[in-house]
DNA sequence: CTCAAAATGAACTGACCAGTTTATAAAGGT
DNA sequence: ACCTTTATAAACTGGTCAGTTCATTTTGAG
């Protein structure tokens, strides 16, 4: 039956083994996860695993660049940029916290540091659909309330860092050393509500 | 010829299985580390090394707690609190900049996020003696500025997290996930000086 | 129905590694 | 010199895992 849907890429079983390799990667790491773990999740012989991806490296690589494309789609697109200043600022910082928090947001930049001596390219491609994509899109905002007057920045890629890395003030570390495991929305907007003050306390008119 | 030293603890070459882990696990991290790479470099035999740590976790856990302990007693007392707040807070910032940079920050940090699945302990170790001894050093000195009347802050806690957030903005990513390897001077301050300035344009009276 | 491409499962290879054992050798204090 | 504690080298156990092979079965198109 060859109706609707076209078969998007190579052979019929593609996206099964890359589903079952995100799942066992997310969950267990690099090392952690075997590939017999990864074709039984999938659903799928080891030889058929193999016959789509020349090795767990590769594999890997491919779910870790899938996904972080598909999350960085995923959460830039519904901020009304024309909001009020502080406004919009609160709602790019929760974004981000909502993001870092995530048991996604969580684990990949997990693997990512853990294995970026392994995988230097990892580490770059991870940079690269994350911060750096985030700082872009805070620069054009900040391009435009400077335009309007309500800000004055000089420095403009550190206003951008300075703002992201606000954003995870508190959090951040207390996640990523294992201390808790999820925040209050109420722990969020205090972290939020901070960086937005401390941001327009510096940069704003 | 038992002169000057003492024996510090155990048998007589404890310290040198330490040293030769400390080696070791910094560069491969601890899955990365054979244990018959580590009695290598220690210069000991593998049952000598097992003589004295029952396992390779302990073994490992061991080595990082010295090593965070030494290096936050290292990095603590040579700032001059009574200096002018905007000297201090740069100073500070600047040992806070100068240990997240070092190949040894580096590398403790890689390995216990890596790791920190698989010991939980490990990063609550690290948490305290680490973020939070540093956290405290800046309530203490924040509360005797806003005695001063040359601050005025309502969450000290938050604000300590802040100011440990802003000195990494910008080098922590490319550090972390391996963009760069190192950073000038000039970069450095650059970061430090806008850490400062921001601090002091939300909390300064 | 037929046949070739795709998938299966199970066994297998080769490598690595944590931890143990043993027989032997070096220290070092008394 | 003696004897116990400590160290050594090397072999060995048992286990895991990436990647391969192959004989067999399933699938799906013409």
């Amino acid at each position: 039956m060859p109706d609707g849907t076209i078969e998007p890429k190579k052979g019929r079983k593609f996206d099964q083994v890359l589903d079952g390799a995100r799942t066992v990667f997310l969950s267990d790491g690099f090392e952690g996860a075997s590939v017999d773990d990864i074709a039984r999740a999938a659903g799928v012989s080891k030889a058929t695993l193999y016959s789509y991806f020349p090795d767990k490296r590769f594999l890997f690589m491919q779910v870790a660049k899938t996904e972080c494309q598909r999350q960085a789609d995923l959460a830039i697109e519904n901020i009304d940029m024309d909001a009020p200043i502080r406004r919009v600022l609160h709602d790019i910082a929760t974004e981000m916290v909502d993001f870092m928090t995530s048991q996604f947001g969580k684990q990949i930049f997990r693997i990512c540091v853990g294995e970026s001596d392994r995988f230097p390219e990892l580490g770059r491609e991870f940079y690269e659909s994350g911060p750096v994509m985030i700082r872009g899109k805070l620069i054009d905002f900040f391009e435009k309330g400077v335009a309007r007057g309500e800000l004055k920045i000089d420095d403009f890629e550190l206003a951008a860092e300075q703002f992201h890395e606000l954003s995870k003030a508190d959090l951040f570390p207390k996640m990523v050393f294992n201390i808790v495991d999820d925040f209050t929305r109420a722990e969020k907007e205090r972290v939020v509500n901070g960086a937005v003050d401390m941001f327009m306390a510096r940069y704003g008119v």
